[in-house]
DNA sequence: TTAAACCCTAAAGCAATGTTTAAGGTCAAG
DNA sequence: CTTGACCTTAAACATTGCTTTAGGGTTTAA
């Protein structure tokens, strides 16, 4: 049994970030002292990495608030539940890296067109090709 | 000249992001009648179209905002400086990619291990993967 | 007994990009 | 002169994931 600040440092995270999840739900609340103070164990130790490595993989904490339950309630759930989430999330994945690679090619088409000089910047072709040409 | 109920309807955008950008000075401020109204013609709606297509290659909001002055002072201005603000966003959005590309993998990976039925989840591949194995 | 090093809470703050709400002028038509 | 469709502002809200702040107990060692 150990405090927060070991836990904390254990896993590379805040202090504040470890009340944070318990506040989210995201993990399940610490045994508490008379005194109040937060204890964990290795039990504990073992559901924040298992949180950390879903957010590893691209997991929001909602995410993981519900992995943790189906993990805890495996019983009454189904492996379709659990695969929809992460299937859900390749989905939006999925969708923002199209997004960003079309970023990538239109920031990489400007960049070629202009040359970065000092010169003057009333003829960069970077201005000019995010300014309409009226014709 | 137009209202900005009309400027929007011609950009696609709503009244109150009009206005936003004029408070966060992406835009020029637009002329006003007597009553408060704001009025535009086609250059306001050039300058917007110049914003939108910065947006639309992944520029934020205050990336604009500096190409708008930019252009707006281009005799003293260089391209170095407009191509500075597309390397940068450039360099951000590979960066991001290739996170996304890390949760693109580690999420099939995982999508793939489970066979996603009615199972129970006591065995799912996925919690397990995600789980601590201690030997 | 006091100082250092722990711990606690609630609430506010930050980042980015708008959207929504509340309260209220203006204008043209009927 | 009233109605409906315009327009105005300031300020709060939403999202995600924490961090920071303010104010205060607890514990341990010198």
């Amino acid at each position: 049994m150990y405090q927060i600040g070991e836990l904390a440092k254990r896993l590379g995270l805040s202090q504040a970030t470890l009340r944070f999840y318990e506040r989210e739900g995201i993990i399940a609340p610490a045994e508490r002292a008379d005194n109040g103070y937060r204890y964990y164990n290795s039990l504990h130790e073992r559901q924040l990495r298992f949180v950390l490595r879903g957010k590893q993989a691209g997991l929001s904490n909602s995410d993981m608030r519900e992995m943790v339950h189906l993990k805890a309630h495996a019983e009454e759930s189904t492996c379709r539940e659990v695969k929809d989430i992460v299937d859900l999330k390749l989905a939006k994945v999925k969708e923002k890296l199209a997004e960003l690679q079309a970023f990538e090619r239109s920031l990489s088409d400007l960049s070629a067109a202009c040359c970065g000089s000092d010169e003057l910047a009333t003829h960069c072709a970077i201005l000019e090709a995010l300014d309409e040409f009226v014709d």
